[in-house]
DNA sequence: CCACGGATTGGCT
DNA sequence: GCCAATCCGTGGA
C-alpha cells in the first residue's frame, strides 16, 4: 500500500504549471499527512489562487520579504503564514522560482484520521454532525486539523510525511468559480473554486 | 521605531 | 449579521 501511495503522488509537474491550472485541479485531490503511527487525509474542496504580478491580495505582490519568501520559490512546496493574531494559513506554491504564485487551501473533506483531526482541533472527539464540518470548513481550521503551523513552511510536497495525492478529474460542472474571500484588494478577480453542494466548502 | 491592518474564527445580538 | 480577539509583518500616517 506504501507502493499505490507512491504512484498517486502528485508529481512536480503538477505544480509547476500556472497557479490558476493548479488552484482549479487540486479540487478533489487528497491532503496526506503521515504522523507517527497514523494518517491524516482529505479531499481538497476551495481554494484560492494569488498572483504577485498582478494582483493586490496577494503577499508577494509588493516583492520579496522575509516573511513571504518561500512563496517565490519553484512550485511543489508549503508556504504557511500565521493571520489575525491566532491561525495559520496553507498554500501550495506554484509555477517556477521567483515568480510568487500560490494556492491557498480554504476548505476540505476529511477522509481518514477524523478523530486525530478533532483532536488537534477541538482537544476531543467529535460530539455532532455540526462539529464534524467544522474541523476543515475553512483555512485556519485546516491547518489547525491537520496540526499544520510555521514550521510547515518550505515543507516539499513530495516528502515522506506531507504529499498530495492525485485522484480522479472532477467533471466541469462541478466545479464553482468565483470570487475570492476576505480581502480588500483585486476583489475582481473570479480565483476562487470551489466543489459545488460540498458540505465543507466554507461559504456559498 | 511604532501604528496599522490582515488570504479568520467564534460568540453574541 | 456584526464585531472583538490577538499578534506579527510591513511600511511610513
Amino acid at each position: 500500500m506504501e507502493h499505490s501511495f507512491q504512484k498517486n503522488i502528485l508529481p512536480k509537474s503538477f505544480y509547476t504549471q500556472s497557479v490558476l491550472t493548479v488552484a482549479e485541479n487540486l479540487l478533489g485531490k487528497i491532503f496526506v499527512r503521515k504522523i507517527t503511527n497514523s494518517i491524516i487525509s482529505a479531499k481538497i474542496v476551495e481554494v484560492e489562487a494569488y498572483d504577485g504580478s498582478i494582483d493586490e491580495a496577494a503577499h508577494t505582490y509588493r516583492g520579496k520579504t522575509q516573511r513571504n519568501k518561500l512563496m517565490f520559490e519553484e512550485g511543489g512546496i508549503l508556504y504557511v503564514y500565521f493571520i489575525y493574531g491566532n491561525h495559520y494559513c496553507a498554500n501550495v506554491v506554484t509555477g517556477n522560482k521567483n515568480e510568487g504564485k500560490a494556492v491557498l487551501i480554504r476548505a476540505a473533506e476529511p477522509i481518514e484520521g477524523i478523530d486525530r483531526m478533532a483532536i488537534n482541533r477541538f482537544g476531543r472527539k467529535c460530539l455532532n454532525r455540526k462539529e464534524y464540518i467544522n474541523l476543515t470548513n475553512g483555512p485556519g481550521k485546516f491547518c489547525k486539523s491537520f496540526g499544520i503551523n510555521k514550521s510547515h513552511g518550505g515543507v516539499d510536497l513530495l516528502s515522506e510525511n506531507i504529499f498530495i495525492l492525485n485522484n480522479d478529474k472532477l467533471p466541469k460542472d462541478k466545479i464553482i468559480k468565483t470570487t475570492r474571500i476576505g480581502i480588500t484588494r483585486s476583489k475582481e478577480f473570479n480565483w476562487r473554486f470551489y466543489i459545488k453542494d460540498n458540505p465543507f466548502v466554507s461559504k456559498p
